[in-house]
DNA sequence: CCCGCTTGTTCGGAAATCCACAATAGCCGA
DNA sequence: TCGGCTATTGTGGATTTCCGAACAAGCGGG
């Protein structure tokens, strides 16, 4: 039950109150803002959740929140809600990286599912991104020649090619090569391999 | 220039002779038919390309169709066109892995373009199934016990570890892994490693 | 009966791994 | 500024592991 926390934002304060009740009586927590503005002014990034927002809203939309999260990479799963939408936005919305669309009046199974299913992916997530997180910390404790030497033991070189390419001995290329495989956690080039593999591309 | 083909069904004649000659005039290749039926009666999918698909027909509807080709395995990006389409449809067919969801009347210069959207993205996919497929083919060669040998490799076992554990001899460890690193196509360790994990997950 | 899979042996060289010892350079706090 | 501390680089030697080549034998399917 502890998934994570709803953030709504809508400016119909009846919908806000209404959706709040209806989370929480599901025994989901949420939390209700006014506006865009309000929303960005006190959110954490480290707070597991996810957004039912409102599109037409006064001041900055629906739809300029969006935007504004994808800036700050922030990937927060974001459900939209509208009274007023139409086919092309919702297919703008959701191609654009938005978790879901939905109409007023919803109905409320459907909507809490939905929500239960964006909360669920929000916190595998953020196991992802936290486990890729912790192997840029591990990286980041590198030192040049460090990386330099696991980069060319991941192209598969052996440790005198190594050296000869970087002019060094193959007894040097060995400490460095000892010290990798401590700061990052492993205790073979097979595990390296698979460690970098896993978390490429998730950028 | 030479991106695939795209299937237009539609049981419109006046929209199938649109569209066809729409694309053609740009380019594209194209090919129409008449209803679902028609088009999975001769359909191939060795051949790159995307679908341009109404979804409401008589007979087999377009969504009918495009859940028999997901249930073939048939990734072949789809766009749906409709002329009576909602919101919960357009976003259902989404969320279930259509490409796009176009409504009638449409843009040309919008449509084409995501038609070629659609081609580009597809060609890429069939580059990264074609190297899965080699793989898949290079393992299914390897014999019941070079897979096993070829595990505990990855799992970063030493082969007097491996030889331990199988209860075989270390030499015949390394028969079994010169023979895996051979069918394979690599040189070390870590390229196979790489060489799975860069592949694994995209089924 | 031949072929491929699996298993085994022996030999020898190449490579990796571990250890002890050590020197240079830069940086940081006392 | 001086004394640690770390990164980087080096040497020499011992031990372990990897790997290629050659040879061979039991076993099961076509």
């Amino acid at each position: 039950m502890k998934y994570g926390k709803v953030f709504v934002v809508d400016d119909d304060e009846a919908i806000r109150d209404a959706l709040t009740w209806l989370l929480q009586s599901r025994g989901v927590e949420a939390e209700a803002f006014a506006s865009a503005e309000e929303f960005l002014g006190c959110w954490d990034a480290d707070i597991a959740g996810c957004l039912l927002l409102d599109i037409r809203m006064s001041g900055m939309s629906g739809l300029d929140l969006f935007d504004r999260l994808r800036e700050v990479q922030a990937r927060i799963p974001v459900i939209f809600l509208t009274g007023h939408g139409d086919v092309p936005m919702a297919v703008g919305a959701l191609k654009r990286g938005a978790r879901d669309f939905v109409e007023k009046p919803f109905n409320d199974n459907d909507l809490v599912d939905r929500v239960i299913e964006a909360l669920e992916w929000d916190s595998q997530r953020r196991l992802d991104e936290a486990a890729a997180a912790d192997l840029a910390a591990r990286l980041e404790q590198l030192t040049a020649r460090e990386r330099q030497v696991m980069e060319l033991v991941l192209a598969g070189k052996l440790n005198k090619v190594i050296a000869d390419e970087l002019g060094i001995t193959m007894r040097t290329v060995e400490v460095h090569r000892a010290h990798v495989f401590e700061k990052m956690g492993v205790k073979t080039a097979v595990e390296l391999a698979q460690l970098l593999s896993s978390h490429k591309g998730e950028r």
